[in-house]
RNA sequence: CGGGGUGUGGCGCAGUCCGGUUAGCGCGCUACGUUCGGGACGUAGAGGCCGGGAGUUCGAAUCUCCCCACCCCGACCA
């Protein structure tokens, strides 16, 4: 039929955009690499905005807002900050069009150049820092915890639908603070926001670490970050957290006065996560049969459809199900009624289930006669015919269930797919068929980069759980004290 | 930016090599009727200057040249 979807094990990427495109998350548009967030994949961003904003404003977090545009002088104040980042930036040079002198077109009006060009922000660290050097003057203003909700630009060569777009939404926090240790404790706090967020939300097991020298976030002393194994065995970087130390300070010149009147340098964070989310969602839990969303991030956590042949039937039905949407949503339950009297149940099971709705109900006369309904989860594909006797209940309890069942059946996947290596022959063999691999590392940005070269893995990260624990590195044999987490990524 | 590919109703494609009258097919869409416990069926319809421009020709979706866009594989990346 229409809806087929391609399975995961013919074409990976194919059923990734398949689930995207059919469940009705995204679309590509006329621009390359930018894409229409379409109502249910933008309701999903919604839900997630919604908990992790709760989040942050519970640690004493506020929101602002920061201008898109930043002028290309604020750029080039942090040396490896525009170094990462020139390669991708969307420039603006001039503000005004004019008619073609054949009249048919609109071209630019070359009258209309800037006299500075604008940067399209790819993430605000110099608009913001350039805001605090205005903002911080003394220890009383700090510190100083901000974030934004924003759109920033990457003009990234390749893009795939929410992994990786020229465009894409994100929280991005900036945060100022007095001291070093300050500052990498607020780096750590965000850190443990996010894999919260990703393992109690989202369903998704991460690991908590420090990227290498070579992945760290440009301009960063620091970088923390949660990883995540997809279902091909690719890991995806979920969320990043950076100690700046004094580095966009000093850039900016944001000093303060201290308690004994000196004047210091603050010490600052930056830590984001985008859209992207939405994308490791997607590949995580997700099956042949579409997407599978959790409990607590779908937008329809319950669907009724109600199956009848005549109106007086429908009518009977209808009222059966109102009552237990109101039942449900008295439990804070979003549910929906399928109504629509112009597909069959059939067409809407099919649908429900390419959407990822957790919980389908179907009540059909039946279930009238024998004060039943039928409860199908989405997880499992399992269906059951239960008694309408504290319904609500039932359903609520399953819901937790599902968002348990699908954490736990991805943190199984990972530990499956979890190994050590200790030779190189054996780090080659393991990496290329897909996973975690914990391998010994000599530490050098060198060594990391043969690798790279020689396999495509990376160094995803070094846990901050890392056991000491000596060994030889897999490439050099040079000593290390502890393992580092290896992988292709996305 | 290198290598490969594709542009034809809303979507997916055939037709292009070898030019020939009203450009087909599937899905979707509209109307009516029959259906409705896992993606219904019948009948009747609507919808396309074949990516753009220039050329060759009596005649171009089809041949030539020049643009443009998008997709896939690499290098870059949340």
């Amino acid at each position: 039929m229409a809806k087929e979807i391609t399975p995961r094990d013919e074409n990976y990427s194919q059923w990734y955009n398949d689930i995207v495109n059919k469940a009705g998350l995204a679309e590509n548009s006329a621009v390359r690499g930018s894409m229409v967030i379409k109502p249910y994949g933008y309701a999903i961003w919604e839900k997630m905005q919604a908990a992790l904003d709760k989040m942050f404003k519970d640690t004493g977090h506020e929101n602002a807002y920061f201008p898109l545009f930043i002028p290309k002088s604020f750029f080039s104040k942090e040396a490896s900050h525009v170094e990462g980042f020139a390669k991708e930036c969307a420039v603006v040079t001039h503000y005004r069009l004019k008619t073609s002198e054949d009249g048919k077109s609109v071209v630019v009006d070359e009258d209309a150049k800037l006299e500075e060009e604008l940067i399209v922000r790819p993430t605000s660290e110099a608009i913001i820092w350039d805001t605090y050097s205005r903002w911080i003057q003394s220890y009383r203003d700090l510190p100083l915890l901000i974030n934004q909700w924003a759109n920033v630009v990457r003009w990234e060569m390749r893009t795939r639908l929410f992994l990786r777009t020229a465009e894409f939404l994100w929280q991005e926090g900036h945060t100022a603070h007095e001291t070093r240790e300050e500052a990498i404790e607020e780096a750590e706090l965000i850190l443990n926001i996010y894999a919260d967020f990703a393992e109690k939300w989202m369903g998704l097991p991460v690991l908590k670490g420090l990227k290498s020298p070579n992945e760290r976030f440009a301009g960063a002393d620091e970088t923390y970050c949660v990883e995540a194994l997809m279902q091909d065995g690719k890991a995806l970087q979920a969320g990043t957290s950076h100690f700046l130390g004094q580095n966009f300070a000093k850039a900016f010149d944001v000093k303060y006065l201290t308690k004994e009147n000196k004047l210091e340098y603050v010490w600052a964070t930056s830590w984001g996560v985008s859209t992207r989310l939405i994308g490791a969602l997607i590949m995580e839990h997700s099956d042949d049969n579409g997407l599978v969303l959790p409990p607590m991030l779908a937008p329809i956590q319950v669907v009724i459809v109600p199956i009848y042949r005549k109106s007086d039937q429908f009518e009977a039905i209808s009222q059966k199900a109102h009552e237990i949407m109101d039942r449900l949503k008295q439990k804070n339950i979003s549910v929906k009624f399928d109504d629509r009297d112009t597909y069959k149940p059939g067409y809407k099971f099919a649908e429900w289930e390419v959407k990822g709705v957790p919980v389908r109900l179907a009540i059909g006369p039946r279930d009238l006669e024998n004060g039943t309904i039928e409860v199908a989860r989405r997880d499992t594909l399992e269906k059951e015919t239960l008694k309408m006797e504290d319904i609500e209940i039932k359903i609520e309890n399953l819901l937790k269930k599902i968002q348990d069942n699908i954490y736990q059946k991805a943190l199984a996947f990972r530990d499956e797919n979890t190994f050590s290596a200790d030779t190189w022959d054996e780090f080659k063999d393991r990496i290329e068929k897909g996973g975690f691999v914990l391998a010994h590392w000599d530490g050098t940005p060198e060594t990391e980069q043969k690798i790279k070269d020689e396999t495509k893995a990376t160094i995803r990260l070094i846990p901050l759980d890392q056991k000491r624990e000596k060994g030889n590195c897999i490439y050099t044999g040079n000593p290390s004290e502890g393992r580092v987490v290896f992988a292709r990524a996305y």
